[in-house]
RNA sequence: GGACAGGUGGCCGAGCGGUCAAUGGCAGCAGGCUGUAAACCUGCCGCUCCUUGCGAGCUACGGGGGUUCGAAUCCUCCCCUGUCCA
């Protein structure tokens, strides 16, 4: 298996810790936050964009590439990193989100999941095996075993069922990444920045907000043994308090020596929360499609830009921001761009957005270095009003 | 000067006797977005009041007058706009 991490420094007061995480396409600092380019594309940014705002890895998704251009033609074309000009890692998401978001479309058995296509109805059948052979065929660094993802709130009875179809999935997934990887294995590997690394396989546990099923989940999927553990299935729906308490728990199950991985999360009130609980990697949409809705994160909290008490500001976004959109673009000019539809609008805010939470986890990292992230966060957190003040 | 067609809430535009404060769309305002079917979605959008309710009152479909139990809707005169003919 590929993947090798190295943790360099922890926290004495929490859980958290700085690492390493060694892929095939470069060193990436962990905790991170992968932005997420669902096909191929972090919507609204180019590839130099993602390198000035700091991005290590990114994060696309298997269900939606291979409706569109196909996983046959990314591999033809040398593998995800070259088709999108991104030499950088690549995380790719195995369409067990899609399982829920598009549960309309879909239809889980034991053995995978049948989508109807969200573009033309087609049917399409996704299994953990031939999740699998798309994910390395495409040449990604970090790739996901297929999960069953369900919402919340669901019977205790369903949560079990996932849980359970998940693990053997996992096991599934594991067995045939072992024995195929080598061979099925696409990309631009050869020139790649740590060609002697290959590509890794993470395992996912779910179990919803059920102490038990998360400990069942945690066991299970740690037994079988994979390059580094995803926590699955939260942020869907369910209380603060819920998602802390399971992140916690799960956390402290996995292995210290492998990167912890929590899906979909978050805030950035989340993040740093959950960095303090163990967690080293995350990835959400919400910077992204926030900002293209309008939303921009500052220091002081969330700032709805498109409203009318901006018309006249003069100032940037974020005071303490340091990003070029702040250094050059006033609150009022951005709503403007808002406000007549300009296709700017969605550019300038995605890339604050994304320089606000990939120097938010520079400045995290950092504080683990050197020791003062208990400080940091009980500073952030009084800072950002809990993270959801406006202003 | 004549013949048609029209004048509806900030704008466009439905309605053509009661269930109309009046469908839609746009603009405006507010809110929501957590492994992206999302540059999306939801709510509000005449005025006032309150016990915030399929609430009450007021004002409103160019203006005046009329028919009718009841008119944005029918009649009549006037004003205005567009197209065509002189």
């Amino acid at each position: 298996m590929g993947l090798k991490f190295t943790v360099v420094a922890k926290d004495e007061g929490t859980r958290a810790r700085a690492g390493i995480l060694h892929t095939p396409h470069g060193d990436v600092e962990t905790p991170v936050f992968m932005p997420v380019g669902t096909a191929g594309a972090v919507k609204a940014m180019t590839q130099d964009q993602l390198e000035e705002v700091g991005a290590q890895i990114i994060l696309a998704n298997t269900y939606h590439l291979c409706m569109r251009p196909g996983h046959e033609r990314v591999r033809e074309f040398g593998g995800l990193h070259r088709f999108m000009s991104w030499p950088h890692p690549i995380l790719t998401d195995s369409g067990g989100f899609q399982v829920m978001s598009l549960k309309g479309l879909g239809k889980v058995t034991e053995d995978g999941v049948w989508f109807r296509s969200h573009l033309d109805g087609t049917p399409h059948f996704f299994s953990p095996e031939s999740v699998m052979e798309f994910q390395l065929s495409m040449g990604a660094d970090i790739i996901m075993p297929l999960d069953e993802c369900v919402d919340y709130p669901s019977s205790h009875e369903t949560l079990k069922r996932s849980v359970r179809l998940t693990g053997r999935w996992a096991e599934r997934s594991k067995k045939f990444f072992v024995e195929n990887a080598g061979k099925l294995q696409g990309g631009d590997f050869a020139e790649a920045g740590n060609p002697e690394i290959g590509p890794s396989l993470f395992g996912i546990v779910q179990g919803g907000t059920d102490e038990s099923l998360r400990r069942e989940s945690a066991l299970e999927i740690g037994e079988i043994g994979f390059d580094g553990y995803a926590i699955g299935g939260l942020s869907v729906g369910e209380p603060k308090d819920e998602l802390y308490g399971v992140t916690e728990q799960v956390a402290g199950m996995l292995p210290e020596g492998q990167p912890r991985y929590l899906m979909g999360v978050g805030t950035p009130e989340d993040l740093v929360r959950c960095v303090a609980l163990g967690i080293d990697m995350f990835d959400c949409v919400m910077p992204t499609r926030n900002a293209r809705n309008g939303t921009v994160f500052t220091r002081e909290g969330k700032l709805a830009i498109k409203s009318a008490r901006y018309a006249q500001d003069s100032g940037p976004l974020d005071a303490e921001c340091g990003c070029l959109v702040c250094r050059r673009y006033s609150r009022a000019y951005i709503r403007h761009l808002f406000a007549v539809g300009e296709i700017s609008a969605s550019m300038l805010a995605t890339y604050h957005n994304l320089w606000f939470y990939l120097d938010m986890m520079k400045r995290v990292r950092q504080a683990i270095y050197f020791g003062g992230f208990g400080n940091f966060l009980a500073g952030f957190l009084a800072e950002s009003g809990q993270g959801s003040r406006s202003v």
